[in-house]
DNA sequence: CCTCTAAGTTGGATTAACCAACTCAGCCCG
DNA sequence: CGGGCTGAGTTGGTTAATCCAACTTAGAGG
């Protein structure tokens, strides 16, 4: 299961963790409110064994928070919560939300509506620079950081120009 | 491959195209300009027959378009460029990014950085509403649309106190 | 005709997902 | 005490996906 180190792209080490089957829809019934084993088994149908499975990778990563609970007249059992860093996720589900909307419509509308709690008012996900501007996404350009510059094999392909290169 | 109907939950249908191994790191790829099939494997480290699956799935799906291309002195080939769905798909990237780099970081520092173009200014993403106020995650409320309200067992399960029920 | 290269195919081994049946621990009931 | 009930998993066997290395293919140049 583990990687023999962790990559140094963002967009790997995010997948490392979300990127099997099933996880980010554990994540998504946990921001239903899902907290139980057999809430996440029933409303995904999925099998036991992987739903076990992700949500030990799930705590493990601390997305997930693994804590008991007790109703009245049944003994102990455990409960899956949302961390900081799986509440952390809510953007990365809602990027998905929006573009399956706009792009793989199901044609029965949107399933799921952001909005602001105080106001009702509908959010959207979107680039902002620190001073609270609204940015295009194509007026956003990346580049790379200090992370992908030494010896990965990604930059042998770009390297007698990749400097350049990376301005584009 | 494909699953029986498409289901009703955005996240869950964007993950039909974008959810399997290798798919999403297709794309970031594409956001840095590649387009060959050989630049995919290389800076990837795929093996051919998945890249070529999946380089035909995000085909399929609009994702990217195949164009034939041709260097001097060579046959045709073809090679693979975002469309307006796949470049649509940049806020989904920079959310894993960003996430990736506030709760799995590498030692390394972050290996992408999102800016505008015109200014250099970082970026990042967040939630707007429609007037461009930036709203916080936890001033962010889901509420599930229409899609999900007919029929789903998901919801009729809750409703009119079935929990009862469904625990008797 | 021979060779070179980008872009794939193909075959076989390994790993993951799926499914159904089963276990397990504690609580309540008699 | 023993037996049934329930949520939360395990276990075993089948199917599907991934991985890897070797091979094929189509056209350009020599």
């Amino acid at each position: 299961m583990s990687t023999a180190q962790s990559p140094r792209c963002s967009v790997a080490r995010s997948l490392e963790v979300l990127g099997e089957k099933w996880t980010l829809l554990v994540v998504r019934e946990a921001f239903w409110g899902a907290t139980r084993f057999s809430e996440f088994k029933s409303t995904l149908s999925v099998a036991s064994d992987i739903l076990t499975n992700r949500l030990a990778t799930l705590v493990d990563a601390g997305v997930l928070e693994r804590r008991a609970y007790r109703e009245d007249g049944a003994r102990e059992r455990s409960s899956y919560h949302l961390t900081e860093s799986g509440l952390a996720l809510r953007p990365v589900l809602a990027a998905l939300t929006q573009w399956g909307d706009a792009f793989r419509p199901s044609g029965f509308g949107p399933a799921a509506v952001y909005r602001e709690r105080e106001s009702a008012a509908p959010v959207r996900i979107a680039f902002v620079s620190d001073d609270g501007r609204v940015i295009e996404p194509l007026d956003v350009e990346v580049v790379r950081g200090g992370a992908a510059l030494e010896g990965a094999p990604l930059e042998s392909a770009l390297r007698d120009g990749a400097l350049a290169n990376a301005s584009e």
